[in-house]
DNA sequence: AGCACGCCGACT
DNA sequence: GTCGGCGTGCTC
């Protein structure tokens, strides 16, 4: 359970020879790096990728060091060989070490973020072989009818097989050809490498604000290691602005990199970036193919990538020449990796920027509070973009007191909101309605007894999934068809559905309004990228009046003439006691009252609520986001809360209740204390039950200066975890749901 | 993470 | 009598 880091002293250079002892590490979950001597007429550096035996089969690990001279050199066995790919980066070394000891994890498990793609290591696949016309043809050619229609075919360079197709010949004429000299053989390139984006391209036109706040951006490359806000509202020209500090990276000849959540949507920012850059960058998430990750790993090691935008696993490529790296959306949850080797990838990206002493760019039109604090206190450089461009006014807010304007029985819409649904739909403009629930209803429970139908494997209700006739659960993907009979009292017709999704609000949509298009936007009703793209396309051309949506029609689509957005449910997000619940309600919220208006047509939005006195309720109607950020500030400050306290949670968690909850309490008892420290827990983890796992979770709560990771290896050296009981370490949770 | 070693149930 | 289930532990 002890993750030693590693030696900080190490040289990052270091060369070693035949019989000299190396540590390497392993992409594999171990205490450390293993020792091994260079293997006879070799010669090993730091960084190297080398391959190595362990046990009875073979690994690719790294060139970390010196040996540490702790095990006996009889029992260190010799290196294979160094692999034919450019060594890893001091300074992707270095953020390996940092990240395994920030997050309390093996470094070997870091490193296999790093060897995410062990196909890539291995040599590329050859060149296809493919035959041309040689011109002039040899004089003593002898012409047949099939080698003219071969020869008329190879003008270029063909493999085999489609030549002879083309040319309807049978490929032994080919061979012929290629024996007299009449056809050369030439290897074609299997693939030709990513186009480099052209930075000399003329942008948009830049406001002058805008052009001040890129020349801002663009100075930045001239020093080393910096953290910029870049802060703007939607529709400010973010993206536009922090794209001139890309083009000042790729006219020194470095590479960028960009990290955006969900990634798979957004094509709206890589037709942008095409725009500006000429072609589109190199791409990296988890739905890439095989051969896709192998090629892009590549590229980005060999230094042929120039801009590679991707999701948080991005941030672990070899890049041997990054030159700046940009963070946008930096608030967005999902940069926070909930599993494995649990990080938040916006902080890793400040450190992978320090490691390799570059500049970094936090865009985002509602920062985090870590982030806003880390400018107050003076450590991160602040620019902002107050206006949006073009002239565009803000949507103007207003609350619905839901108390007083309560929708009749089984339905969601308010008399206010539907009476401006009605005046939109009227003028001929656009409606967006929002509530952050995928499905038909969040819960199923049986009229006659009570019952409420639950995840086998989760402490979570199955939600209905009307459309596609059947019940889901939306944290473990358990799907099964909804019940003839309820399973507790076995009456017959029994459910009943509580509470509205998309599926169900779009059902009440359809009769108050049954002449509009409506349509439904989830990320569970979109089949891919392209599904999402023709869906804006058809919104932007007015095909659909009322788009009904999730979280992912929050993101910055930009709709000319949607000017009305309602928020049926504002309060969706503030239950659930968790830390963050207040900053990321606003967050979301502010996000989606962005979409209101963009054009020439003033938007309005309508926030449904029961707490309109919430202070996040006030912010958003007041639109003064300072103010709710100072006081949300105060609140945890006087907690002692992050930022401004740090908080690791322990989850542990296994198949059987008992044994998770002795070892919860077994650590609860030998919890460190004093020097304000706090542990509180163990309590039912937020999901009690997560995929047939068991959970309790420890909280600890300590002031800033307190060493965390040290305080809780302590507490867990010498650990025992019997029978499939895995503890694991979160530090600065974020989930709490 | 693999892979071997190891100790209890149904088969050619 | 063996083949094989996957629980525990090691790999420089």
């Amino acid at each position: 359970m002890l993750f030693p880091t590693a030696n900080s002293q190490a040289d990052l250079n270091a060369t070693f020879l035949a019989g000299d002892r190396v540590a390497v590490l392993l992409p594999l979950p171990l205490a450390g790096h293993y020792d091994y001597v260079v293997g006879p007429a070799q010669s090993l550096a730091a960084g190297d990728f080398v391959r190595v035996p362990l046990g009875t089969r073979h690994a690719v690990g790294v060139v970390w060091g010196a040996g540490s001279a702790s095990l006996a050199i009889e029992k260190c066995r010799p290196t294979d060989g160094r692999l034919d790919v450019p060594p890893l980066p001091a300074a992707s070394r270095k953020l390996v070490d940092w990240v395994a000891a920030y997050t309390v994890s093996p470094p070997g498990a870091v490193l296999r973020m790093v060897i995410s793609v062990p196909a890539a290591l291995d040599a590329p696949p050859a060149d296809p072989v493919a035959y041309v016309a040689v011109d002039p043809p040899p004089p003593d050619l002898k012409m047949t009818e099939a080698r003219r229609r071969v020869l008329a075919a190879a003008g270029r360079p063909l493999p085999a097989a489609e030549l002879a197709r083309q040319a309807g010949a049978g490929t032994a004429v080919i061979k012929g050809l290629a024996e007299v000299g009449g056809l050369a053989r030439v290897s074609a390139p299997r693939r030709l490498p990513p186009p480099t984006p052209d930075w000399r391209r003329a942008g948009l036109p830049l406001s002058d604000i805008q052009a001040s706040a890129a020349e801002a951006l663009r100075r930045t490359l001239e020093g080393g290691f910096s953290v910029t806000l870049l802060e703007g509202v939607t529709g400010s020209g973010k993206t536009e602005v922090y794209f001139e500090a890309v083009a000042e990276a790729l006219r020194r000849g470095r590479q960028v990199l960009v990290l955006l959540p969900e990634i798979a949507l957004s094509t709206q920012w890589l037709a942008r970036f095409e725009r500006r850059f000429g072609t589109r960058p190199v791409e990296w998430h988890s739905e890439l193919g095989a051969a896709a990750r192998r090629d892009g790993w590549r590229d980005v090691a060999f230094g042929r990538a120039k801009v590679i935008v991707g999701a948080r696993s991005a941030l672990f490529l070899p890049y041997p020449e990054l030159g700046l790296i940009v963070v946008d959306e930096e608030h967005d949850a999902s940069f926070k990796q909930e599993e494995g080797v649990i990080y938040h990838a916006r902080d890793m990206a400040v450190v992978r920027a320090r490691t390799g002493d570059v500049p970094i760019i936090l865009a985002s039109a509602t920062p985090s509070l870590e982030t806003q604090t880390n400018v107050v206190q003076g450590r991160y450089a602040r620019v902002s973009l107050p206006l949006r461009h073009g002239g565009a006014d803000l949507p103007e807010i207003s609350l619905v007191d839901m108390r007083r304007h309560a929708p009749p029985r089984q339905s969601w819409l308010s008399p206010p909101l539907v009476q401006a649904i009605e005046n939109t739909l009227t003028a001929g403009e656009q409606v967006m309605l929002f509530l952050n629930r995928r499905g038909y209803a969040p819960l199923t429970l049986c009229r006659g007894c009570g019952h409420r139908l639950q995840c086998p494997h989760c402490t979570a209700w199955l939600v209905e999934h009307r459309s596609a006739g059947r019940l889901q659960c939306h944290h473990c993907g358990y799907i099964s068809a909804k019940p003839a009979v309820c399973p507790e009292c076995q009456a017959e017709d029994s459910f009943a559905a509580c509470g509205p999704g998309v599926e169900r609000l779009a059902e009440e949509v359809a009769a108050k309004f049954p002449d509009a298009r409506t349509v439904i936007m989830a990320s569970d009703t979109l089949r891919g990228p392209q599904a999402a793209q023709d869906l804006i396309d058809r919104m932007a051309n007015r095909e659909i009046d009322l788009l009904i949506g999730t979280q992912v029609v929050a993101k910055g689509h930009h709709f000319p003439l949607l000017t009305l957005v309602g928020v049926v449910d504002a309060d969706l997000g503030l239950a659930g006691g968790d830390l963050r619940a207040a900053e990321r309600t606003f967050q979301l919220l502010s996000q989606v009252a962005g979409r209101a208006g963009r054009a020439a047509h003033k938007g309005h939005v309508l926030l449904q609520t029961y707490q309109p006195d919430d202070k996040v309720m006030q912010a958003l109607l007041s639109g003064d986001g300072e103010r709710f950020y100072l006081a949300e500030a105060d609140d945890r400050r006087v907690a002692g809360m992050p930022p401004f306290g740090k908080l690791v949670a322990l989850i542990v968690s296994g198949p059987d209740p008992d044994a998770v909850d002795r070892l919860a309490a077994q650590l609860a008892r030998v919890a460190p204390r004093g020097g304000d420290i706090e542990v509180l827990g163990p309590a039912p983890a937020p999901l009690a039950l997560l995929r047939g796992r068991h959970r309790r979770r420890l909280l600890l709560k300590a002031p800033r200066a307190v060493n965390v990771q040290a305080v809780v290896r302590r507490w867990l050296t010498g650990l025992r975890l019997p029978g499939g009981l895995r503890v694991q370490i979160d530090v600065d949770p974020y989930s709490f749901m």
